[in-house]
Order: C-alpha cells, then structure tokens, then sequence
DNA sequence: AAGTAAATGTTATATTATAACATAATTGAT
DNA sequence: ATCAATTATGTTATAATATAACATTTACTT
C-alpha cells in the first residue's frame, strides 16, 4: 500500500480541493457527501460501494444502497473519484483540478491505485481515431499487476 | 455498426479460428461453448451476459447463468472473445492468435466495438512501469464515442 | 469395465446498481 | 415571511451481474 507519510494529510487536502471545486462551481458538497468523499479516502487503495454503505451505517444506521450511490454519483460527476471499471470499484483523485487523461496503476496484492496522466495516452487514442473517424468521449485504461512494495 | 460485407464469414472464420487454437491447445469447444461463442458473433456489438442467456434459452430451455458464465469464462481463457469492463460486456476477438496490446473503441449510439492493437499502448504502460517499478500484468484500455458511421 | 477428470445441470445466493415514490431541506422570487 | 420550485435525502423494492456449492453426466485413461 501507498507509503504516503501521512494520510491524514492526504485526506484533508482532498476535502479541502472538493470544498473549494464546489464552491467554485455553486454545488454543494453536502454533509453526507462529505462523509462519503471521507470513507473513500480511508486509504490509497479502492473501496467497493457495499464496503462503503457498511462503514456509512457505522455512523447513520439508516444507510441504504442508494444514499451511498447517490453521493458516488455526485463525487464522480464533480471528478473528485473515480470508477475502476475493471474492478467495480471506486478511489479517491488526487488530483481533481486537472484530471484528464488519466489511467490507474492498480496493485492486485495490497489494492493500491497510483493515478498517472499522460498526453501519450490522448496521442494514441487521437491517432487511432482520427484514423478510422472515431469521436473519443471517454477513455478508460487500466492497469493491474504488482506494486513496487509488493514485489 | 460495423457494416461488414459478409458477416457470416466473420462468424464462420471466428469458430473455425476458435477449433484450430483448441486444437492446437489440447481443449475442447465444446458444443455448448461453440454455441456460445456463435452467439457471441451475432454482430459486431457488445452483448450482454444475460441476454445470451435469454439467446440460449431459444436453443435449450434449460440454460442458466452458469451455463453462460461457465462458457464466457473459457472463452475469454483462450482469448476468444474480450471482455468490455466499462460495459459489464462481452465481444468476441477478431484476431485471437495475436490480441496482445488490445484496445476497445465503443460506440455509445451503434453498440459496434472496433479492436485495435499497438505496440504503443506498452510503450506507455512500459515507461510509466519502469519509472515507478510497476509489475504490469493486464492493461484494459476503453474509448467509447461516436464512430464513423454514427456520427 | 472401472476409475478418474472434465463438463454440464441445478439450486441457491452473493454482489452491484437503479427505479420509483415519499419526505425534507434549501433556494429564490414575490 | 410566504409560497413555489428545486435539490437532496429517505425508503422500499427490484433489476442486473456474477458466483458458490453440490449433483449428474460425459469423455478419457487404464
Ligand atoms: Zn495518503
Ligand atoms: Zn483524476
Ligand atoms: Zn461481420
Ligand atoms: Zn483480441
């Protein structure tokens, strides 16, 4: 797992650039989604949705499926997650000022995402698709194996 | 969609690709899974994992999810067909004897997939692992939009 | 033919996600 | 401040995706 020397940091610095988005686009980053925004940030490593109700009913009991997806949806609109496609999964940005062109570095062993951007990413798919026409939306790129720690 | 002169042809030379790597493999297409994979093959889009299910109800009343499943499983194995994380779908390959490097565009009006290959993709998966001492292990690249024909 | 392994059948259930409708809180115009 | 509209949350139910566990059948090996 990521060996950030504090993550407390880490965590607060996310809250703080969520706050400060939100402000700036006139969207409220609610109490709930907050909290939401918080549980993801438990770790450097990715958190299941059910994982995730079960540590919202921790702390409001009447937590159900669609509180917990509703605040997902919102974080993920407002880029302040992301989805892991591969493994149904979500994990906070680090970066969600300028979060184009990013792909997942995803540690099977001890569940650990490194976000990386890269042009080069934009260059292939640029590439390609002008090649054959194709009007890129949305790329996902996903990358599993081992981590540095873990191998 | 796709608009191949013949897709038949398609079809027929995916199976007949299908028998030789079994062969060559020592495994069995089975009846169940050839079905299946020809099911696959119905068109150049994605499908879903319960709709082959409803498809193989037609052919045998009997089928249920793991019987689907079951042969998804063997034929994403052998690299019969991919499938789309983004999409929670599955597609057959075009190319099974070389789909190393493999990137998915997805258009989000028509459901057609495009396979492409490049080496390029591993170049930026291979600079980025080496700088960070990353054991890649399975890239999963998705760009949906609009293609050619859609747009 | 008997024994083993592989494949399929079958039942049940786990996991992930959304629809639909009710209520509450916030906003913003009058 | 009041009302209406919008936004957010609560709640119940269910849809969609996938696997576990065990039984039976089929194919292979000796
Ligand atoms: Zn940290
Ligand atoms: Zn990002
Ligand atoms: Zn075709
Ligand atoms: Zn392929």
């Amino acid at each position: 797992m990521n060996p950030c020397k504090n993550h407390k940091a880490c965590t607060n610095e996310a809250l703080k650039n969520a706050e400060e988005i939100c402000k700036k686009k006139g969207v409220k980053l609610t109490k709930l989604r907050e909290t939401v925004l918080r549980l993801v940030w438990k770790s450097h490593g990715y958190v299941k949705a059910y994982d995730l109700l079960e540590d919202l009913k921790k702390i409001d009991n009447s937590a159900k499926p669609p509180t917990v997806y509703r605040s997902l949806d919102f974080l993920l609109e407002h880029g302040f997650i992301h989805k892991i496609q591969s493994l149904n999964a979500y994990v906070g940005c680090g970066h969600p000022n300028t979060h184009d062109n990013c792909y997942f570095l995803i540690c099977n062993e001890c569940q650990n995402i490194e976000e990386h951007c890269s042009k080069n990413i934009n260059d292939i798919v640029t590439n390609t698709s002008e090649k054959i026409n194709f009007l890129p939306n949305k790329i996902t790129l996903e990358i599993s194996g081992t981590c540095k720690e873990c191998s």
